[in-house]
DNA sequence: AGACACTTGTATCGATTCGATATATACTGC
DNA sequence: GCAGTATATATCGAATCGATACAAGTGTCT
């Protein structure tokens, strides 16, 4: 996943490690660990997907190879299973304009109604909580409503992205 | 944090891992994988904070103990440093009654200007996207604004619950 | 009754990621 | 010339994840 975002910086070019991790960082969903960064870095060479090409004094900035275009393509490619992480679908949608215009969609739907599916079960669980004899906390009960709202809200962006991208389609 | 989670949890009963752990995903924000709950409860029974006491069948129910009441505690009480994470204070927003009332509303404004920070840094990544001369992907510039307006939203919810935070000291 | 699926429940494995820390150079303002 | 900050790579131990295994209990269809 680490990997995959890394791919998907590369594909526009060589950075080096400090580089792609404030790439990532202003995405704004993700600080990136060094802790995480450069052993994926390493992975990634030693798997050959990326190489180092010399970078100016203590920089080692890293390339693309066609092993690792192959790699982006396939992760890319691979339809999003049920499990997918939070973070994983930021990451696919970071990098969503590599997949070909008319395969956009349908991630943004599936991702809506995975989404859907768990406002479903935060309001049950809500009803459950608020109508339950002894009473939920208080701080609790905050912090399920406001994920509730936040998931909502999170639909309501997705459904403008949607809208948008089929603006594009009949316009482009 | 996971630990703290769980201890806060006892705080009310004793409980059995799968319990715990449904417990914890119904606030919301958190779906805590049995990998990293059960390392954790033979964590805190080795610490001897909590103890396992016999429960039906295959259940093991865990309960607290002095030791484990003071970790709490401590944890409860220590003020938390500029690094805490989305996770932490989301858990500690959990169990923010247990804390004394007089002490709740600092917590919560603390963590509205750390939220504010990241705001203003926000803002000027994305200025700095739409007026940079090669133009942001309009997914990253999405996602962007996205996590923007997340955050201002979580600030505003913050300023609800520290209203609503006067509202009861006053008029208890 | 028997068969089937589903929920409940504990447990462990390897891989990933985090957070802290070490180290050192480059640039910036005073 | 000095202090402070940004740049840059690296590594360590610990926390967490996701997958998987295993099995008992519960319901339900025929």
């Amino acid at each position: 996943m680490l990997d995959f975002a890394i791919l998907g910086l590369l594909m526009e070019g060589p950075r080096h490690g400090y580089e792609l991790k404030h790439a990532l960082g202003e995405l704004g969903f993700w600080k990136v660990s060094f802790g995480s960064l450069y052993p994926a870095l390493r992975r990634l060479e030693k798997r050959g997907a990326i190489e180092a090409t010399g970078g100016t004094g203590r920089r080692k900035a890293y390339q693309m190879t066609d092993i690792g275009r192959e790699t982006f393509d396939t992760l890319l490619t691979a339809d999003p299973d049920a499990s997918e992480s939070d973070r994983a679908f930021q990451v696919r949608l970071a990098f969503l304009a590599h997949l070909p215009a008319d395969r956009r969609v349908k991630v943004l739907e599936e991702r809506r109604s995975k989404l859907s599916e768990q406002v479903k079960a935060s309001r049950a669980t809500l009803v459950e909580a608020r109508t339950s004899t002894k009473k939920t906390d208080r701080y609790r009960l905050a912090l399920m409503e406001h994920a509730l709202r936040t998931t909502e809200a999170d639909i309501a962006w997705l459904d403008g992205l949607v809208a948008a991208e089929r603006r594009v389609a009949t316009s482009g």
